[in-house]
DNA sequence: TATTGTTATACTCTATAACTATA
DNA sequence: TATAGTTATAGAGTATAACAATA
C-alpha cells in the first residue's frame, strides 16, 4: 500500500522546520557508523574543531557548537578519560584551558573523518546541489 | 576584542553538521516567540500538520516528523487536554485514532502560524537564497 | 498474527544555580 | 568585580519494553 501524501503546508516554508527535518533524515546514518568508533556526533565534532584550531579553549569552542560551559566540561572530561584529548592550563591566563588532541585522539579522528564523510550523504542532491545547499546553510550560522 | 576565526574544518561539508548549525541558530527565537502562546514548536508543527490533512492518524503524523508512537501518545494527551485538538476513532478501523482542531486549536493555530512565519528568519540570505535553500532542504527529506 | 495506540520507565540531552580559581 | 571553568542537579526530550484493543 502506497504512503498516502503528506501536505506539510507552511512548514515547508519555514527554514527552520526543514533544517530539522533534513537533519533528522541523515543523522542517524552517521550516529551509527561513528557510534563503530565508539563516538558521538557531538564528540565527532570536538575533536574535529579542536584539530582544526590549536589551542583553542573551551568557551570559544562552546560558543561555536552551542554548548553551555557545563554540558562542555563534562563532555570533555569523557573525551580527556578516553585519552583523547589534553587540557592544559594557559600560562598566560590560568583560568582557561587550552586544549589539544593526543595522538591517539588525532588517529581516532582521522578515521572518524573518513567515516563521517561517508556517512553524511544526500542521495538525492547532484553535486552541485549539495555544494549549493552547504554554502547557503553556512551563510545562516556563520559569523 | 574581536571574535577569532574558527576554522569550522570539514565540517563545513557535512550537510548534517550544518544543518544543526542552522537549525540551532534560528529555533530560539521561534521557540521565545510561540513560547507567548504557549506553544512548543513541535507542538506547533503539530497543529500545522493536523490543519493541512484532515483526518490523519497519528501514526502517520508521528512519521512525518519521527516521533516515536509512546512520545506521539503524550504529546497528544498534552494537546488535548489543552483542548486544542480532538481525537476520534476511525470507524473503519477502530484501532487507529483520526485527529482534528478544534475551533480553539484552530483559532490558536492560525496565530500561531504567524508569528512562527514571523519568528522564522534568516536576515543573511536573501528572498531568492532563501527559497533555494528551501527547495533543497525539502529534496532531502520528502519521500 | 499483525497493527494502532497506550502506559510505564529508562536513558540522554540540555539548562540552571552555586561554586573555585584566576584575573 | 569579572571571567573561565567546574560540580551538582533539575528539567526536557527521546528510546524501549510490555501491554490492550482491534484487525
Amino acid at each position: 500500500m502506497p504512503a498516502d501524501h503528506i501536505d506539510q503546508g507552511t512548514l515547508t516554508q519555514s527554514v527552520g522546520y526543514c533544517c530539522l527535518q533534513a537533519y533528522l533524515e541523515i543523522v542517524p546514518n552517521i550516529k551509527k557508523q561513528l557510534g563503530k568508533l565508539q563516538l558521538r556526533p557531538v564528540e565527532y565534532t570536538v575533536l574535529s574543531l579542536i584539530n582544526s584550531n590549536p589551542n583553542i579553549n573551551q568557551k570559544r569552542l562552546g560558543q561555536t557548537i552551542r554548548v553551555s560551559p557545563p554540558n562542555m566540561a563534562t563532555l570533555l572530561d569523557k573525551i580527556q578519560a578516553d585519552g583523547l584529548i589534553e587540557r592544559r592550563r594557559n600560562p598566560n591566563d590560568r583560568r582557561s584551558q587550552i586544549l589539544a588532541l593526543t595522538p591517539k585522539g588525532h588517529q581516532l579522528y582521522l578515521k572518524a573523518e573518513a567515516v563521517a564523510t561517508r556517512a553524511d550523504i544526500t542521495p538525492t542532491l547532484t553535486d552541485d546541489e549539495r555544494q549549493q545547499l552547504l554554502s547557503l546553510l553556512t551563510k545562516i550560522f556563520q559569523n
